[in-house]
DNA sequence: ACATGAAGTGAAGACTTCTTCAAGTTGTAC
DNA sequence: GTACAACTTGAAGAAGTCTTCACTTCATGT
């Protein structure tokens, strides 16, 4: 009971705001990736990818756990998707709104 | 297209990463609500308060519109609702976890 | 025990975002 | 047209976040 809700959330969208974490998040949304996998997808230094991690799971967006060798990450529960995919849906309307007031330009690809 | 999908969804959280603004978007779920009405919900100083909206428009997130003397804000579109229900949905998801961890206490009351 | 690949950490400078201030609109009432 | 409330803007210092670097840890293979 610390701190206000409202607070609380703009900490979580906080933790949503940057390429390299929502890259990650996406990618395990699909399945769990250790982390020289995850390199292979995102471009980015080894380090920088650990920051990001660490981030995501003091946020607890995130789990995880040593598999010998190599370090597995996957989402904490199944609701991250859904809300990457809220945030999908405002962006491609709002993305969509904003070329039809520029150009009037017919319906484009559907983005990932 | 410019801007890599992943980079505008980072921008798109940065803009819900502030107290103040998820205070805004989660008023204007409810209803409009005019400048002078915010400020007495929100506690902000006035040209902070015109600043966090100024965010919220250049994002497309809400709209205003002068009505006389003044000036009516609304959300853009009724995704955001939804996209703030889904945080919230996660947010007290996490919360009971990291209870539950600390204290193993009984459930508690649904946050707002 | 040593070397190697995989991952994490702390610290520091570069870079952004916040808050506040003073000044500027815009509209209504007198 | 002056006065007032409602609201916006630009700028500047304070505060926060990012990226990179050197270094550490941990597990496996030799």
């Amino acid at each position: 009971m610390g701190v206000p809700l409202y607070q609380a959330k703009a900490e979580f969208f906080k933790t949503l705001g940057h390429p390299a974490r929502i890259r990650i998040l996406e990618l395990l949304s699909e399945r769990e990736y250790a982390v020289h996998e995850l390199l292979e997808n995102i471009t980015i230094e080894p380090s920088n990818l650990s920051q990001q991690l660490a981030v995501l799971r003091r946020a607890s967006l995130v789990v995880s756990h040593r598999q010998g060798g190599e370090v597995t990450y996957s989402i904490s529960t199944p609701e991250v998707r859904d809300l990457l995919l809220a945030a999908r849906a405002i962006l491609t309307g709002l993305l969509h709104v904003q070329e039809d007031e520029a150009t009037s330009a017919p319906a484009s690809d559907p983005p990932r």
